[in-house]
DNA sequence: ATGAAAGCGCTAACAT
DNA sequence: ATGTTAGCGCTTTCAT
C-alpha cells in the first residue's frame, strides 16, 4: 500500500506490531530469538507501511557502509569502462554498493574524490589512478586500497592488479620488428601512468634487443588528460606533415592508435603497406577500426575480478599479495598483416 | 603527520583541542560563533590529526547524504557512459557523489537497485532504465527521480529528459529513401526501451509519407540484453543467408550499426554502394568506422546536465517540467553517400 | 563565545 | 521469546 511521506522508521515498526525495536531488528536481520507469529506480524507492518531499513543509521552503527569507492579516470574509455562494469557487478554480488568517480587524470580531483569516499567511509577503495599522491604517513583513515592497472611511485605496500605493461610493449615493438618496421614510432601521453610508462619501457628494450636505435623524434607525445582519438589524430598529422618518416606506430592504446589509422588515411598512406600499426588494450575499437587493429589484448574482466577478490580480502583483515600481474597477448588483425 | 588506526572522532578533537563538541563542528562548518584564537586552536588538532569528518553520522542527523543512485543499461555502451561522466561530474560540483548501478536491462536487478539506492537514502535517483517497474502507489521512500532517455511506460508524473527520438527515426529513414533506398530494414532489440520504440515509430512514419510499405521481414531483432556490435554482425549475416532484400539499413544505435557495417563487409556487400546504413548516437563508433557511420546525433552532455539540474531542482522542492526533449541532428558520412 | 544535551535510526549487550 | 538501554558521530536547539 502506500506511503508517501519520510520513510517510516524501525521505531514505527515497532510500535504498529506492538513489540519493541529490538525484535524488529531480530525479525528484519533474521537473528531468530523470535516467535512464528511476531515475525508474521512484524513482516506484515513492514510490507503494508512499505519500510526500508536506513543504511545511513546502520552504517554509523556497524562502523561500516557497504559501499565501495572505485576512481577511474574516465568511464569513457572502454578499457576502463569494462573494468568498471565488471567491478561494479562482482561487488554487487557480495553486497556492495559502487560510488564512481572520475578524476579524469587530474591530481587535484583524486585527491578530492579519495577524501570524499573517506569521509564517506568506504569500506574500501579500487584505485585506477597514479595520481592519488598523499603523503605515505598521511594515507588517511587506513581504509584498504587496491590500485588497479596503474598506482603511484611511492604507494610501497598498496596491493595492485596490473597487466604486464612491459611486455605487452615489447611484443608489439618485436611483432612491428618482425614485420619489417625500421622506424617505429610510439605514441604515448606527455605525462602517462606508469603502466603506460612500462609500455614504453619494453618498446626500447625490443628496439635495442634488435639493434635498433630508440629515436626521441619517434616519440609523439599527446598533451590532453584524457585520451581522444581526434587529438590523437591531429598529432599524428602534425608529425607526419613535419615530415618525420616512420614505418610502424605503436600506440598506447587503441583509442590513440585509431586517431593515428585515421591521420594515416587523411595522408593517403596506407596501413599496412606503408606503416604498421599496433594497438593496446584490444577494446572494442581495435575490431571496429578498418583496417582492423592488431592490438595487445589485456584482460579487464579478470583484472577487476583479481581487484576486486584482493579488496574484499583485505575488508576482510586478510593479507593480499602484493603485485598481482595479469598477462596480455597478441592480437594480429589487418594493420600489420 | 601520523594516525593509522580508526579515524578519530569529533569528540576526540574537541577533547585535544580542550573545546566543547559543538565548538568543533561550528569552527568546521563555518558558522561562526567562535574566536579567531578557538579556530585556530581547533583546525590545529584537525591537521595534525587527519580528522575527516564522518558523513555517516552527518548524513543520519541531516536526513540526507549528498549521494545520488544513477541507475544505467550498461556503462560500457559509448553513449552512456557519456552520459554518466557528464552526470557524474556535474554532480561533483554540487558536492554529491553517485552510486553507480548498471541494470544490464533486467528488470530484476533495476528494482533490487532501486531498493538499495533508497535504503541508501540517495537523495536523488538519475534513471536510464524502463524496468523499474514498482507499482504506482507504491514508489518508495518518495525519493526524487529523474528519468533520461528511457523512462517505463506507466511512471506517469516522474520529470523525463529524452531525446527525440521520433524525429530522429523519421530524419533516418528520409535520409534513406532520399539517397534512394527502397527496402530499408529496422534493426533493433528484441523488448526495446521506449526510446528506441520511438524511433520505430519514426521509422514507420517515414516509411508510410513516402509511400513505402512497412514489411515486417525487414525488422530484424537481437535478442541480447546488452547491445554488442559482435550479435549485430551475426544476426545480420544469417539475415542476408537466408536470402532476404535490402538496399538501407537504420540501426538503433551505433554498435549495431558498426556490427552491421561488419557483417555487409563479411558478405561482400559494398557500403554505400549497395546498401546504406544509418547509425544512431553519433559516439565514437561512428567517427571510427569504416566507412564512417552516418548516424543521429544525440547530445548526451546536454541530456546530462539538464538531468541533474532537473533532479538538483526537485531535491530542492523545486518543480520541474514533466517532459523534456532535446533535439537530434543528423550527421552524414560515406555510409550513405 | 561556548557548552550541555537531545536525538537522527539503527545494533547489540544485557536484562527478564 | 522479548524488552530496555547505551551509544555510533554528528547537528542543533537552548542555556549561559
Amino acid at each position: 500500500m502506500a506511503q508517501s511521506k519520510r520513510p517510516i522508521s524501525m521505531r514505527e515498526v515497532a510500535e504498529l506490531a506492538g513489540v519493541s525495536i529490538a525484535t524488529v531488528s531480530r525479525v528484519i536481520n533474521g537473528l531468530g530469538g523470535f516467535s512464528e507469529e511476531t515475525r508474521e506480524r512484524v513482516e506484515k507492518v513492514i510490507k503494508e507501511n512499505g519500510y526500508i531499513a536506513n543504511q545511513a543509521a546502520k552504517s554509523l552503527r556497524e562502523a561500516r557502509t557497504r559501499t565501495i569507492g572505485m576512481i577511474v579516470p574516465d568511464i569513457t574509455n572502454d578499457f576502463f569502462s569494462t573494468l568498471a562494469l565488471q567491478a561494479e557487478r562482482a561487488f554487487a554480488d557480495e553486497g556492495y554498493s559502487v560510488l564512481i568517480c572520475n578524476d579524469e587524470n587530474d591530481a587535484e580531483r583524486g585527491e578530492h574524490y579519495l577524501r570524499t569516499l573517506i569521509s564517506k567511509r568506504v569500506d574500501g577503495i579500487i584505485c585506477i589512478s597514479g595520481r592519488t599522491t598523499f603523503d605515505e604517513d598521511e594515507v588517511p583513515g587506513n581504509v584498504p586500497i587496491v590500485y588497479v592497472d596503474r598506482f603511484p611511485e611511492r604507494s610501497a605496500d598498496i596491493p595492485r592488479v596490473i597487466s604486464d605493461d612491459l611486455r605487452g610493449g615489447r611484443l608489439a615493438t618485436e611483432h612491428l620488428i618482425e614485420h619489417g618496421c625500421e622506424r617505429i614510432a610510439f605514441m604515448t601521453g606527455a605525462h602517462s601512468a606508469i603502466s603506460v610508462q612500462n609500455r614504453g619501457i619494453g618498446y626500447e628494450q625490443a628496439l635495442e634487443a634488435h639493434g635498433l636505435a630508440v629515436d626521441p623524434g619517434l616519440r609523439i607525445e599527446l598533451k590532453g588528460r584524457v585520451r581522444r582519438f581526434q587529438e590523437a589524430r591531429e598529432t599524428l598529422s602534425e608529425v607526419i606533415n613535419s615530415g618525420v618518416e616512420f614505418d610502424g606506430i605503436f600506440a598506447m592504446n587503441d583509442v590513440i592508435a585509431v586517431g593515428a589509422l585515421l591521420a594515416l588515411c587523411d595522408a593517403g598512406i596506407r596501413v599496412p603497406e606503408d606503416v604498421k600499426v599496433v594497438g593496446f588494450d584490444d577494446s572494442i575499437y581495435a575490431s571496429i577500426a578498418t583496417p582492423a587493429l592488431s592490438s595487445v589484448r589485456r584482460f579487464p574482466e579478470q583484472m577487476a575480478r583479481h581487484g576486486c577478490d584482493a579488496l574484499l580480502s583485505l575488508i576482510e583483515g586478510n593479507d593480499v599479495e602484493l603485485e598481482d600481474t595479469v598477462p596480455v597477448e597478441l592480437v594480429m588483425r589487418e594493420s600489420t598483416r
